[in-house]
Order: structure tokens, then C-alpha cells, then sequence
DNA sequence: GCGACAG
DNA sequence: ATCTTGTCGC
């Protein structure tokens, strides 16, 4: 339940996928009409045999694809994978891409753009979840959390508004105040898209919500399949 | 050395 | 992320 090979190995890895990361549009929004959203839940299957007491971690990953702009729910796909890599700051992609990775497989329908529930370019090696999934299946991919892993950046007051994130002298992405009386949220490039973008899209994707409707939606997917699962 | 640290 | 009831507020 840890890491199986060096973390230095990782971070090449991660090196590797950041360089390989394109942060400008390589769609064009007049024409979005399909997007997804992913996140993830976890399955804790506890046996106590005896004296010992064995616990298996599976993660169920939900890909929902909404119509754009309107958010219509057209269509999901999930997938579950046992997992043996426990959660480290900075290397959440190796947790947790996999399984996003394969629930997208599963969609029958392939969306124009991917937002997932982690980070994007906003990573100590700039390759946060959303990129690292952006670049593994090549598709376009913003990433959306509601905490800050590393960046410095001034809080957005008044609904609507937003602030750039820094981080080594690098724009990475914006703090959004999506709702009066909530923390302001983090949204990132992943892949295939500029950081202006981002921002344009994210905002067009909020509701009624605090969180946008393809994260929102996929994290109640998410749960629903593990309710049903156990 | 100390504190911070996506989900 | 997950363990969990009520409760304050729009």
C-alpha cells in the first residue's frame, strides 16, 4: 500500500508528461458540444480473519458527458480497479488515473473536453491529475479542486470573479468564487487548452452549484454506483 | 529542521 | 477521499 518504484522514477515521469502537456487551445469553443466530467469514490472491503485484519481499496472512477452548453445528461460510464498506491501530495495521478483512464474507455460517446476533479498544471511539476490524464488518453482536459496544492494567488471576493495562481513565476491557473458564502474554487489547464479558456468554459459550466455541473454531477454518479455496490 | 500538502 | 447527525442559513 505504498509506492512501488522510486519516487524519483515518478517524478521523470511526471517531467516527461508536463513537457509533453500543450497549454493552448486545440479546440475551438464556438464548437464545443460534448463534455465530461470524472471523479472518484472509494470501495473499503475489511476482512478480519482471526487476528489479522486485511482491508482491499478498490476506486470506482464516473465519467458523466453532458451536452455543452445546456448540461443536459446524456450518458455515463464507470469503471472499478483495485488500488495498491495510496494517496501522496503531488502524486495523485498515480492513484487515480487509471481508473479514470478506463472509465473513459467505456463512454461510447467521446466528449470534446474532460474535466476532472484534481489538478492540472497547478502541481509542484506541473502535471497535476488532469494532465497526466489529458496527455495518457490525448484528449483536452481542465482540472477542478476545491483545495490548492501549491501556488500563491490573491482570493476572489464578489461572485463571478476570479484571480490568476502563480506558481515559480508561471501562470497556472485561477481561484474562482463560483458562490456567494463559499470558498472560492481552483481550476486549471490540464491539456489541449489555454488557461483563458479554462476559465471561460469552467465559468459557462456553473450553475446553481458551488462545484461546475460535469464535476458536480460525476461525484454524484460516483456515489450512487458505490451505494449500489454495497 | 519545520511546516504544507489535490483526492 | 472516508468516518457521520444535527443544524444554521438562504
Amino acid at each position: 500500500m505504498a509506492v512501488r518504484k522510486n519516487t524519483e522514477e515518478l517524478y521523470r515521469i511526471q517531467e516527461e508528461i508536463a513537457s509533453k502537456a500543450v497549454i493552448e487551445d486545440e479546440l475551438n469553443p464556438e464548437e464545443l458540444n460534448l463534455i465530461a466530467g470524472a471523479d472518484q469514490a472509494f470501495l473499503y472491503e475489511s476482512k478480519s480473519e482471526n487476528a489479522n485484519e486485511i482491508k482491499k481499496e478498490r476506486i470506482i472512477s464516473a465519467v458523466v458527458l453532458l451536452e455543452y452548453p445546456s448540461m443536459k445528461f446524456i450518458d455515463y460510464a464507470y469503471s472499478v480497479l483495485p488500488v495498491d498506491f495510496s494517496y501522496i501530495p503531488g502524486l495523485l495521478s498515480f492513484r487515480e488515473a487509471p481508473a479514470i483512464i478506463n472509465a473513459f474507455h467505456a463512454l461510447k460517446t467521446k466528449p470534446d473536453l474532460l474535466v476532472i476533479d484534481g489538478g492540472g498544471i497547478n502541481h509542484p511539476r506541473f502535471a497535476g491529475l488532469a494532465t497526466h490524464v489529458g496527455v495518457s488518453l490525448d484528449v483536452a482536459t481542465i482540472g477542478v479542486t476545491k483545495n490548492l496544492l501549491c501556488g500563491t494567488g490573491e482570493l476572489p471576493i464578489e461572485e463571478g470573479e476570479s484571480r490568476i495562481i502563480t506558481y515559480h513565476d508561471r501562470e497556472v491557473g485561477y481561484h474562482i468564487k463560483s458562490k456567494t458564502g463559499c470558498k472560492p474554487i481552483i481550476v486549471a489547464p490540464g491539456h489541449k487548452i489555454s488557461l483563458k479558456t479554462s476559465l471561460k468554459l469552467i465559468k459557462t459550466c456553473i450553475h446553481k452549484h458551488k462545484l461546475p455541473e460535469p464535476t458536480r454531477i460525476a461525484h454524484l454518479c460516483a456515489n450512487k454506483i458505490k451505494r449500489d455496490l454495497e
